[in-house]
DNA sequence: AGTAGATACGAACACCGTTCTACTCCGGTA
DNA sequence: TACCGGAGTAGAACGGTGTTCGTATCTACT
């Protein structure tokens, strides 16, 4: 009874919905105002997160802000490798899916994109711990099935839409890991990183001659917000999509 | 005179070519045979990636293989930032760039990406560093150039040349850290971590019915090596482009 | 010959994830 | 009612990490 986090986490893969213990409350209770829960781990997280960073969410730091020490985290986690699947678990089940609409299966799977790229930014850092997440994981599953889904919608192979899935939540991923670490570059700003887009055109601008395009097209290289770059290549993954219902052409009714 | 790390760390981004001081022999070389240099460290440090992978280079590690003590690497590396920074310019200086070609342009890119992810999974994990590095290295810079290069050797318009590089890149940065990842996830097994391909259809199969298409084309989803995954990503990306020789059409000569 | 400067390195600091062990308290049972 | 097993909570500690400080050593120039 009363399963151990190891068990908790095996419930969480596709071995079937677990039995979930009524989890009567044991254990002392003595000068704690609210026991220790994986929710209230996970949600203690999450702030951590959203306010210092991904970086910042230690063992310890985790176990300042529930005012315990860190020992106490390992009854209801496995690992922090668990925690981190936790999180993008639960970042994964706030994901909204439409119901696939042939008709809109384009821009639908850019507002299925947009969210998950929302998500990650809004916890800076996350998407490090998507990398290493286990795909296994029913919530993030639930993500895929509905992508696969509006994607077979617009009429695209199926070989073709299994791996077109993979493909788009892989570069989200990584756009979003991109952004969070350029964001964090700056705001310790002891680096020398370049920050604005005209002290880029003017390094741009001092390269030797052996970078005639990058010097040509700086403007074009430093054009444009994260988020431009973001649908640009979202749209040009989808738009490579040989589907039944091609380049925004409305289907024959 | 003798310049210092951060010096040196700064000559390598794109402040001009700093001028090299000849680097005479100072110091003491008691009982060592060779002397610690930079190019000692990152080639040590690659020998460490090579065989250990990414997580196993520590600075702590990385003395040992030098025969030293950890303090000793800060006198030629700033940081362990600036040895990621190192070694993946090391790794791109080792690119070969072909000299663009307007009929070839497209599988002239894929050469480039594909060399790129050869060398990622060489050293397993070191895309992490990848993601992490400044795009102002001058090596890095080299890439990008070469690869701009061959996109507007296609005639494909400045602006969508430039941002398809960036997307491209980063694109090749994550699949190889996923791959990475899932190569060393199935080297300590004790995770219950899904190896097969047989035992991910079985998985798949035992979903609930909420996982309709999951199921229904778990045989796709499955389909596949990492490198023909590879290859449909960068593809599908590439003919997106909207070049002047679309579709392997040759031009009209 | 002597000194200045560059190099090397041991020791230590603060932090990390994780484990071991003891302790406290509750619920069910005799 | 008394008790006792077990679940939840922690404190202390272990091995590991990146990094800094102070010091010792050796070379090259004055």
């Amino acid at each position: 009874m009363s399963p151990t986090p190891q068990e908790r986490r095996a419930a969480r893969h596709q071995t079937g919905a677990g039995s979930d213990t009524p989890a009567v409350r044991r254990g002392p209770s003595g000068g704690r105002k609210k026991p220790i829960t994986v929710d209230a781990i996970v949600s203690t997280a999450f702030a951590i997160v959203e306010s210092e960073g991904y970086e910042a969410l230690t063992m310890r730091r985790l176990a300042v802000a529930l005012e315990t020490g860190p020992s106490s985290l390992y009854a209801h986690v496995v690992n922090k490798e668990d925690l981190d699947e936790l999180l993008i678990g639960r970042l994964s089940a706030e994901i909204d899916l439409p119901t696939p609409d042939p008709a809109r299966w384009r821009e639908q799977l850019i507002g299925v994109c947009t969210q998950l790229r929302d998500q990650y930014l809004r916890y800076p850092g996350i998407s490090q711990a998507a990398f290493a997440a286990a795909p296994s994981n029913l919530d993030t599953l639930r993500v895929s099935e509905g992508l696969l889904a509006i994607v077979l919608a617009g009429g695209v192979e199926p070989q073709v839409a299994a791996w077109a899935v993979d493909s788009l939540t892989l570069y989200v991923n990584a756009h979003s890991l991109e952004v969070s670490v350029a964001n964090s570059r700056l705001k310790r700003n002891d680096d020398d990183w370049v920050v604005g887009r005209d002290e880029m055109l003017r390094r741009f601008a001092a390269l030797p001659e052996t970078f005639p395009q990058t010097k040509r097209y700086a403007s074009e290289l430093t054009a444009g917000t994260t988020a431009d770059r973001f649908h640009f290549t979202i749209n040009l993954m989808i738009n490579g999509l040989p589907g039944a219902h091609q380049e925004g052409q409305t289907p024959p009714s």
